[in-house]
DNA sequence: TGGATCGTCAACCGTTTGGTTGAATATGCA
DNA sequence: TGCATATTCAACCAAACGGTTGACGATCCA
């Protein structure tokens, strides 16, 4: 009933979590990891983690204790499939075509703070 | 302080808010219109379009009854180049290239229900 | 065995969200 | 003027959100 886009999008919504998604894009990272930069309990970080795993915006392995998290960026990648349909109508839109091409490239993209 | 990606992803996790910029992808339209197909008061609409203009989605302009509902796809492209960072250490994400180009040149795209 | 570490669960709390209803405001028109 | 239409405002509500704390289960290791 309910559109998965509803969970990836209200995941991506919170600013701890995209910084959660941005530290997985350089390795992936046991939740205690995840947690040491920010200021607030392990166990909000967890409840960010759970919310992300339900959006499959990232995936969890147990590996003895540690539960280690992995980016998982399909999910990401059909909400952006979305959003760019309403790009179809623009004149040209060269410039977002531009930024697709450096980013996919991997020209020199900037991943953002 | 707070990011406008906050506003743009929060307002987008909502499916009726997609849906209204869905509508809006056909043509601009006034507030009783966009309220029409729901099944909802039209001061909840009235509530939605607030969200989607401060998240910078849409545009109001009241010409005189008339309040008039535009959309403004920079900001999606925005969070759609956000996204797409996510994307660039994929091997090769040809699929999403596709897609891109299949929506951009308008072939045969199917925006979304 | 026992202690330290990893992570979640459960209960709680204040704020935000998404909806309702009824009144209010602004404009168009006869 | 007076009435209909278009939209928002204000108050209210239940549910969800984002955080806390403390207790708990699971795992490693000496």
């Amino acid at each position: 009933m309910s559109d998965p886009l509803d969970d990836v999008f209200s995941a991506l919504a919170d600013p701890t979590r995209r910084a959660i998604l941005a530290m997985l894009l350089e390795d992936d990272m046991a939740v205690t990891d995840v947690a040491e930069p920010f200021e607030m309990s392990l166990a909000a970080i967890s409840k960010h983690l759970v919310i992300l795993t339900r959006a499959g915006l990232i995936t969890q392995e147990k590996r003895g204790r540690v539960k280690w998290c992995k980016l998982e960026p399909d999910a990401l990648r059909q909400a952006s499939v979305w959003m760019q349909g309403f790009g179809q109508f623009e004149p040209v839109n060269l410039d977002a075509f531009e930024r697709f091409l450096a980013t996919e490239l991997g020209e020199d993209a900037q991943p953002g703070g």
